[in-house]
DNA sequence: TTGAATCACGAAAACAATTTTCAATATCGA
DNA sequence: TCGATATTGAAAATTGTTTTCGTGATTCAA
């Protein structure tokens, strides 16, 4: 098989703009910059996925061992505020805040086996979405949809490594 | 406008039924039929819509206020456990459970003003998801879909009675 | 029907994820 | 640089939910 998406190395110059980008939010919400927050976003952005709020801490603490988790749930949420990350929770528990997507919107695929999420688009299921919410006069603000199930990885491996991250 | 099903009262031998279905599963599984799961089954399949556990322990205490909130969770799990009841969550923290429905699957449309909560179900929008994991090598268990947005009788009221029960 | 074995109850404690508090520290504009 | 103010980290608080534990019910066999 091809080098997934997972293995490739995140763009430099897309982190770059995403730090460039909280750095204009922080300043236009007269807040503070602080080696902290500048730490934590390097760090998130340089991830790919859908990462928790434990995955994050684990990453920045290599960097400083001092920052505290207050101040990542603090950072994410200013990461959310700004609209250059969007929080999603799939049913175990745990947020999860994702950084990068290569499309706009994008709904998930999430193995019940080994955990892994993965991110699809079809613009027919987006069309017919909007338009069942027009026979119900309904304005979507935004929508989720999630399939959960088994993924061909998993049925490759003939369902070996179980439960390794998989979830309830 | 027409009544709309929340108004309308539960049907009565839907309710016997699904009582039926939980004594049956209770003594399936060796368990106790008791008092307390009686009165909280009772209560569950006589209310309309998507329950939350707090709703639903308001409703139980009027008719036994000795009861607790753990048997309230525990007689839930059980009720899904049978099958005859789904969890579901939408993101505002807190299970709600769903007894009834009129399609075996369905969707929701859920309003950020009012909290109002709807279903839809459409064959296509099914299909496609089949056929979108089809393409994915991926075996789909369930399914969520969650439509967020304003619904139309909080756009026809002009976004009065702002916030009461609304979502984050 | 009675009794033992077992299950279920309710209150309170435990839990896990997240948020808030608070005293000490860092940032930024004047 | 100074001072007002925002931010930090550790710990405590909160929230939704689960578990514990001693007491009380239910069941089934005798």
């Amino acid at each position: 098989m091809a080098a997934t998406k997972k293995d490739q190395a995140v763009d430099e110059k897309l982190v770059q703009e995403k730090e460039a980008g909280f750095a204009q939010f922080i300043q236009e919400q007269g807040l503070k910059t602080t080696r902290q927050r500048n730490t934590i976003v390097s760090v998130f952005f340089r991830l790919r996925g859908h990462i928790s709020v434990e995955e994050l801490l684990v990453e920045v603490k290599r960097v400083n061992p001092r920052i505290g988790y207050a101040t990542v749930y603090r950072t994410l949420h200013l990461l959310v505020e700004s609209g250059l990350v969007e929080e999603r929770r799939f049913g175990d528990g745990l947020a999860r805040y994702e950084g990068h997507s290569d499309v706009e919107h994008h709904d998930h695929m999430i193995c019940l086996e080994c955990g892994q999420i993965s991110e699809f688009y079809n613009p027919r299921l987006e069309a017919l979405q909007e338009q069942l919410a027009k026979e119900n006069n309904f304005k979507i603000y935004r929508h989720s949809l999630e399939l959960y199930g088994i993924c061909k990885d998993t049925v490759a491996c003939g369902i070996r490594a179980k439960k390794k991250g998989a979830q309830a």
